[in-house]
DNA sequence: CGACGTATTGATTAGGCTCAAATCCTGTGG
DNA sequence: CCACAGGATTTGAGCCTAATCAATACGTCG
């Protein structure tokens, strides 16, 4: 049920051996004891997709890590409109720490599965070991700088230009082979044209008609729907706008 | 020259007394010693409208606390569309830490005034002081909250929705006094017309149209184009379009 | 007062939305 | 295995919002 601790690889609890989070993610900041204690608390999950994982009263005091599968973030004026905000991947870390309330909804776009603690684990383990909150504040300067890169896609580029970002952004997080010079890619897309339309701030017909522009003029192939070849990544890359030009800070 | 610690107020320097900083921004997380440490390498600029802080080589390792004025942060493609990403007021921290290069603008809008460290000094004191690193992850999620608000903004509102939310944003931010309840408001725009519409995503064209339509319909007054009057900030809430109506979470 | 930059206003255009219909996929049950 | 139902997607036609292009007014500063 819980965890042995005491085996050869240095007292790392056996669940969290194989777990992506412990290199990429915020486990990674926790040394062996830490990790014990905080995986006795913790518990793994299987989530279908379409399920809200955030934005109902529900499991609000607990925090995750993806370990696979795709969350998106919305939010929603009154009358319905929504707006996706954020789309997170393995091994994020799921939640929105010291806020009384969030006005965010979160809900599985794929089938998920997730490593959950308690939020008084979490805590405890935040004020024990700053690197923890080191980790969290990367992660979450990195969402920052998505969301500003997204900002200037909803504001400032046309319809055309946001579906081949989407798609771009899109195969750089799942097809892990797409490197920044990668020749070509394919995958899956994990959101609906109604997802995604949310993601652009477009309608879905308008979402559609793009694609299959992209797809007469030899720039991608879709199969089913859903499947996505890019034979050309450069040719993509052509129509998302022209990136930012701003001259590259120099910092570490 | 350099600041005396060694006085009344439990050693803080003299310096950092009057400052804003110390209360609500970062500074608060420091205890008098490494307060007068950090105070010992900071130094005190007055920034002119216009002026570039962020984005061509010029200081680039070095990070501020900002005193009064407002700061916008902009992205732009290379054909020279350009969105505002960020708008940073008194007493917010000022640059990106951990990054080897960040493709955003920073540019004084209002005269500004800055409490400057060498990039150094902040990586050592965060080092020591976890509740720096602290106040900086708290930052930075409130700054990852309004750049989500902002997204709703850019991908679903109509014009006329997003100028009424930027005046109503504009005056929460610049006239203190209007809390979440307050009846009236009264502030000066630090914006120009051009800048508006590249934090919104429209034309100027369409600001200056909507600006005029607010003023016909009497929600606002303006005067000499920059000085802006609302009676009923009701009247202003109903027209950005329905706040986002999740269901809110209960946290600390 | 005159000049320049900023803002407003007007006329026209076009990109993306809306409404509507047809087609394609998926899964289910006979 | 095939037929069918339901949802997702595509495609089409017309409209409307905000962009574009252009001209005028305002405000500030010399």
């Amino acid at each position: 049920m819980t965890v042995r601790q005491d085996i050869h690889s240095s007292g790392i609890p056996v669940l969290c051996l194989p777990c992506e989070a412990r290199h990429r993610g915020v486990c990674g900041a926790l040394d062996p004891d830490h990790l014990a204690r905080l995986a006795k608390t913790s518990s793994r999950h299987k989530i279908e997709p379409g399920v809200e994982l955030i934005g109902d009263a529900e499991a609000v005091d607990s925090y995750s890590n993806m370990l696979s599968g795709v969350v998106k973030l919305t939010k929603s004026l009154s009358d319905g409109r929504q707006q996706i905000v954020g789309l997170q991947f393995a091994p994020d870390f799921l939640g929105r720490p010291f806020k009384v309330k969030s006005a965010i909804n979160a809900e599985a776009v794929t089938a998920v599965s997730l490593c959950t603690f308690p939020r008084a684990a979490i805590e405890r383990m935040m004020k024990e070991s700053p690197e923890l909150e080191h980790r969290l504040l990367k992660q979450t300067l990195n969402e920052l700088d998505e969301a500003r890169e997204w900002m200037v896609a909803l504001g400032r580029k046309t319809a055309p230009e946001k579906v081949a970002s989407f798609l771009l952004m899109i195969a750089r997080n799942i097809d892990s082979s797409v490197g920044p010079a990668a020749r070509s890619a394919c995958f899956d897309l994990p959101l609906t044209r109604a997802d995604i339309s949310d993601f652009l701030g477009l309608t879905n017909e308008t979402v559609s008609r793009q694609l299959t522009r992209l797809r007469m003029d030899g720039v991608i192939r879709i199969e089913n729907n859903r499947h996505v070849t890019v034979d050309n990544v450069k040719r993509l890359e052509q129509r998302c706008g022209g990136a930012t030009r701003n001259s590259p800070l120099n910092e570490t």
